[in-house]
DNA sequence: CGAAGTATTGACTTGTTTCAATGTTAGTGG
DNA sequence: CCACTAACATTGAAACAAGTCAATACTTCG
């Protein structure tokens, strides 16, 4: 359950992740690959970080498909985000005493821990790679907004179609996507957690997305076949995911900002 | 519209904002005053960040109530966030080259503006400094989170409850509170935009909480009668706010994970 | 005063939930 | 290798919370 293996794993899934979007200096790149990573096989169904807790480390997923959750008082789980690999469910914990939500793995994982206090080292000493893994938590909170632009605005079908573009869009990013789609370990019932849905609906929704001959999505696989028609209907703009801007068009002047106010109403 | 006033109030609002969770060193608090703010009187309903900005500074709210907003294809407004004086409901724009939200005043509101690029040099003096900020924007992500559960999990009275509490101890924490409660210059519309009901469900759940002696509500004025009670009922739990912790206890030792595991299912 | 925005109320509609039963699949152990 | 089991997927019917539509007050302010 515990090994401490050579950290060449962790080190190079977080580069690729953290490169994505512009590259590192080598300095930082040095600084990075310093980190001491502790990693961990969790088998399905596991929280290992909890609600109230108070880490002294924060975690990378290595490894399979792990949820930030809360609980209602009845027991109803809501699932706050998915993650897969490359992603870094807690680094606010960095910042932040308490956690206010729980870490569950929902197929088995490999999750790899690093100090607070290595991390804080690392980042007193760069600035720009400090920023870097600040706008990881920013990209982050940009998820969580789409996660409430969608359950509050969408149907469920048109919900459930924005999420899978999303999560096509993410596995692509890092690569966990090949001719056949990309695996999701969530049941339809753990998608209805995500999307403040019953599996019942779930279900129904993904009959009709399959229908229309977008998806395929079958135990845990899923394929898009369509993603533009499945991008309108799920109102789905990938602004909110920051990704590298590949065709950079020239930046807009900064031009005076009241010029361009709109009034509404 | 425009004046370049002494920035003594921003200067001000922002540092009690910031220390409110733990003192700034002096050096800090000396890099912050040497920030220079543009102060702007903005009227009610003025959207004057939009979706798909690249902006070049951050902004502070110093008077007013703005919200974050997201529109759908058929013109729905989801309100993500409601902000208050002290919030910085932009700062993540430091690093996120596209805005996936806009800003839209709700009364007439006073919002200050400072350069990224005073920001990023204030930062590279200083990483403690950069930590106080990034926390600012985790604690949003936190905001976040809450309404994702609340939208999901809770029925619309208990929404409002829950929303209200938010709302109550945001209001306190920045001192805008008195024996009348706290003024919201959202209506009901607005807050349904918030989470996610009509104006009608809006209005008849207020009508339960009134009937229930827990809030007094009129035209923006909010007060709450027993917040216990509401609290209670909308499932409303601090930790997400993470406020200072008053009677700091012991922190727990940094007990062995695993030993903390729980199975699920 | 008039106009616009906001709040309130009632009647009707609807998307989603709930409940419950039945298939289906993957994994386990004899 | 098949029976057994648990988890997951699918289906139908009934119930319900919230939405929609629409009419009527109330407030604020130029």
């Amino acid at each position: 359950m515990r090994s401490k293996i050579s950290a060449a794993n962790e080190r190079e899934l977080l580069l690729r992740r953290l490169t994505s979007n512009r590259p590192l200096s080598t300095s930082d790149e040095r600084l990075l690959g310093e980190l001491t990573w502790r990693s961990e096989d969790k088998p399905a169904r596991t929280q290992f970080v909890q609600e109230g807790d108070r880490p002294t480390e924060s975690c990378l997923l290595v490894q399979g498909t792990i949820v930030r959750s809360r609980y209602a008082e009845d027991g109803r789980r809501q699932i706050l985000s998915v993650h897969i690999p490359g992603d870094m469910p807690d680094l606010q914990s960095l910042h932040l005493e308490r956690m206010d939500y729980g870490l569950e793995t929902i197929g088995a994982s490999r999750v790899a821990f690093v100090p607070h206090s290595a991390l804080n080292a690392v980042f007193a000493r760069s600035s720009s790679l400090s920023a870097t893994f600040w706008r990881e938590t920013l990209v982050d909170a940009a998820l969580y907004r789409t996660a409430i632009f969608r359950n509050a605005l969408l149907d469920a079908s048109a919900r459930l179609a924005n999420f899978i573009c999303e999560m096509h869009i993410r596995h692509q990013t890092v690569g966990l996507i090949d001719e056949n789609g990309f695996h999701l370990a969530l049941s339809q019932e753990g998608i209805g957690e995500v999307l403040g849905l019953t599996n019942v609906s779930v279900n129904r929704s993904a009959q009709q997305l399959r229908a229309q001959g977008l998806i395929r999505m079958d135990r845990g696989q899923i394929q898009v076949l369509n993603f533009k028609v499945l991008a309108k209907l799920g109102q789905f703009d990938t602004t909110y995911l920051h990704l590298p801007e590949v065709a950079m068009s020239p930046r807009r002047g900064s031009s005076d900002r009241t010029d361009r106010e709109k009034r509404l109403g």
